[in-house]
DNA sequence: CCGCATCTGATTTTT
DNA sequence: TCAGATGCGG
């Protein structure tokens, strides 16, 4: 029953030759932080690896170690990353050291492993082990039915909304059993364990999981199942985590277990780095390993390769704003470097301008375009900049790039594949059952549906039977009756042919292909280039679950050759990418933390926000230009703005304000960068990172002037004086449809539409519609 | 069944 | 503003 995840073969004899071979040294350049994460193999270890801190290259050295020094077989080598990219990265690095040993390595994201764990396993836990996994979409749409059957509006209760709470409830292990809370965010409806239940119900009837599923399912396999997990523990020898901040309690607990036998565990990590707390990572696992883990080694990576040592203290002052973090002080042996450049412009198309502007001017000092990146808060703020490069023909790529398996088009054709793979999959027949056209309307389908409930049997089946019947119209029956004749020649067809032939097959005989023939728009033939882009990509699948397991889990598209292009991307996607030069627009209060973060109570959101802005710092190796906008054109409405407080969370001696700060109309202009104004740009010094470049290869562990540093900033660098809050504060009096108001510049108007955040519609007698921010016009006394 | 008007609401995103 | 959802009429 039980089978090793990966054979071995000759590896071991290749592995041998390796570790034998005298010259060849994987310690090389390591510093002597890095040498004992890479030499500390027994026991639980945590590496605190800052960014920059070369935490790749000691995952590599630690596997090669581990391989050609201690000769373990590499199928007891687990290797979990979070994110696809990660662990191709890994796998690239592994295998340049390694070499073939690297495919015998258990290596991948906790999903693609607990996914391959569990179909094996798939019976104990009520599968069958070709079950599908969901994407988002079909979840929103089994949560619809499930709501329908339930007589739920979904008014009250928007399953987009619900896919994120059952993700969340998943992600902390809370199986519907288990749920002990009722709470259900802001939505209200009377019995949420019970829609929970009936969709996880749904899910396992339909031979289904989503991607919370995949990992709470292998946890529940192991905790019911002794004999597996003993498995896999002894198979386990050596367990080694990427990017630890971001794993959630589910994953924590599923690596807990494994672990518990030889309890080698190595994580590698970065507290001032979790952002993603939003979407269940729990920055607890980091800061709690060494409970979590008795005897836990804590290994600091804090000697930075990357930014010049001006960076890192504008950095490092503004993550010490934090509190809760296991600590960490990057340093570096590198050039002080410039100032960190915070520009003030007037408005959003100054912001694009000088930046795109900046970016010619780097440009020409011989900076490639692919050095130099725009990292924005939000997806929206990308546009503008790249209109702007459009317009001044530089070449440009933005992240996440359109996905490929998320067009229509493709997403019709894998139903089709997952249809003849996965029968039972309700939800990708449902998809397709009338794409293209084949006039198979709501009635049609409600009785199917309706069928299908009653007799508790997947849609396809339904289909069968009701063809035998009379309940359809003689035409409906006729063309179901049709689709179900070619799914059964297909599924024949799926046993001999390649893959790809089956596709050609499929989207021919299915009218898929004539149906967007039909059609002579640049969209339909963009459709068909991406259909004939899959077929080509199918040819490297060897099997047809082969590829919808690919699909699945791993949706990014395949990368394009690298030009030379500026990336314009979120601060999100820049994790774990470098830059010789980074702008950081839209640093204002609201864009930068965001307003959710500042309207949360708590200090986690804003400390996130924080991180964020870390991380975006940490990006850059030369060259770091903030900006902020006075004004901004913002869902409609033109705002001023506020400078962001984390501006003023880094020291001025590193910083150099440029703009024009008049266009302020209140008094932070003047009490903003009063002190900054003047900072000549050569007299400084940094010290305390100086004194550590003189000490000869022993690093200094006396942090006491960094922190008095900090302590400083905290209490005596109030940059911001005066009182900011004169134009953003809201209203306490809110106004209401037909009031009379009266606007300085637009006169008086009437009030048509009120929306949040102190925002109005007004109709104005003489200007006409305008949109405008309350605290900008008066009430109107009634007499 | 489709196209147009109207309304609504607006992070971050991976698996 | 602007994209996506909804609802109505042909």
């Amino acid at each position: 029953m039980y089978k090793p995840l990966f054979r071995s073969s000759f590896v071991q004899t290749y592995l041998f030759c390796v570790g034998m071979c005298p010259q060849y040294n994987y310690l090389a350049g390591l510093n002597d932080d890095q040498l004992v994460a890479v030499e500390a193999l027994d026991g639980p270890v945590l590496v605190l690896a800052g960014a920059g801190t070369g935490k790749t290259r000691v995952l590599a050295s630690r596997l090669t170690r581990i391989l050609t020094v201690e000769k373990v077989d590499p199928r007891n080598v687990l290797a979990v990353t979070f994110t696809n990219k990660a662990a191709y990265e890994m796998k690239e690095r592994v295998s340049k050291i390694v070499g073939s040993a690297t495919k015998q390595i258990c290596l991948g994201t906790f999903h693609a492993l607990c996914s391959k764990i569990l179909r094996q396993h798939a019976d104990l836990i009520g599968l069958k082990s070709n079950f599908s996994i969901l994407d988002t979409d079909q979840q929103i749409s089994l949560i619809k039915q499930v709501l329908r059957d339930e007589n739920i509006e979904e008014k009250h209760c928007p399953a987009r909304a619900l896919v994120g709470i059952f993700q969340r409830w998943k992600d902390r292990g809370l199986t519907p059993d288990k749920l002990y809370s009722t709470k259900f965010g802001n939505i209200f409806v009377s019995n949420p364990k019970q829609i929970y239940q009936r969709y996880q119900d749904r899910l396992i009837n339909m031979n289904a999981v989503d991607f919370g599923d995949l990992i709470l399912h292998c946890l529940t396999l192991f905790q019911n199942n002794m004999y597996v997990l003993q498995q896999y523990q002894n198979q386990f020898r050596y367990i080694m985590v990427d990017e630890y901040q971001d794993t959630n309690l589910v994953q924590y607990l599923w690596l807990r277990l494994l672990a518990q036998n030889y309890k080698n565990i190595c994580c590698v990590g970065d507290d001032d780095q979790s952002i993603y707390a939003w979407r269940g990572a729990e920055i607890a696992n980091i800061i709690n390993f060494e409970n979590d883990f008795p005897g836990a080694k804590v290994v600091r990576l804090e000697q930075n390769y990357r930014s010049t040592s001006r960076i890192l203290a504008v950095a490092s002052s503004l993550i010490a704003y934090n509190k809760g973090r296991l600590g960490k002080i990057l340093w570096t042996r590198g050039d002080d470097g410039e100032q960190v450049i915070v520009r003030c412009v007037r408005d959003g198309y100054e912001e694009t301008r000088v930046i795109c502007e900046r970016i010619k001017h780097y440009h020409k000092t011989n900076v490639p375009l692919r050095e130099i990146a725009v990292l924005v808060r939000n997806g929206f703020q990308i546009r503008a900049f790249e209109e702007q490069l459009v317009t001044l023909g530089v070449p440009y790529k933005t992240t996440p790039a359109v996905r490929f398996y998320d067009s229509k088009e493709i997403r019709d054709v894998i139903s089709y594949l997952q249809v003849i793979s996965q029968p039972q999959n309700d939800l990708a027949f449902e998809r397709i059952i009338n794409v293209p056209a084949r006039r198979i309307g709501k009635s049609t389908e409600r009785i199917l549906f309706h069928y299908a409930r009653i007799n508790n049997i997947p849609l396809t089946i339904a289909a069968e039977h009701i063809v035998q019947d009379n309940v359809l119209k003689p035409a409906a029956r006729q063309t179901i009756s049709l689709l179900m004749k070619n799914f059964a020649r297909w599924r024949k067809a799926s046993e001999n042919d390649s893959l790809s032939k089956l596709t050609t097959k499929v989207i021919n005989e299915s009218g898929y292909i004539a149906f967007l023939q039909k059609d002579s728009s640049q969209e339909a033939l963009n459709r068909l280039d991406n259909i004939s882009e899959l077929l080509t990509t199918l040819e490297k699948f060897s099997s047809l679950d082969n590829f919808l397991e690919h699909i699945s889990l791993v949706m990014e598209g395949v990368d394009a050759i690298e030009f030379e292009q500026v990336s314009l991307m979120t601060l999100h996607a820049a994790k774990g990418l470098e830059f010789e030069v980074v702008f950081l627009p839209g640093w204002e209060e609201g864009i930068f933390p965001n307003q959710h973060a500042i309207d949360n109570k708590g200090v986690d959101a804003l400390e996130e926000e924080r991180r964020l802005a870390y991380v975006g710092l940490t990006r850059a190796r030369k060259h770091v230009e903030i900006v902020f906008a006075a004004n901004r054109y913002l869902q409609g409405f033109w705002q001023n703005a506020i400078p962001s407080r984390f501006i003023s969370e880094m020291p001025v001696e590193h910083l150099a304000m440029i703009g024009n700060f008049s266009s302020y109309n209140t008094n932070i202009s003047h009490c903003y960068f009063d002190d900054v104004r003047y900072i000549q740009k050569n007299k400084f010094r940094v010290s305390a990172l100086d004194s550590r470049k003189t000490a000869n290869n022993s690093i200094i562990r006396n942090t006491d002037y960094i922190y008095q540093k900090y302590d400083n900033i905290h209490t005596e660098n109030p940059k911001i004086k005066g009182d900011l809050s004169t134009n953003n504060s809201f209203r306490s009096d809110k106004f209401s449809v037909e009031e009379r108001v009266f606007h300085k510049k637009f006169g008086m108007g009437t009030v048509i539409k009120v929306y949040k955040r102190g925002k109005l519609e007004v109709l104005f007698d003489c200007e006409g519609n305008k949109k405008v921010v309350d605290t900008f016009v008066s009430r109107q006394k009634s007499t």
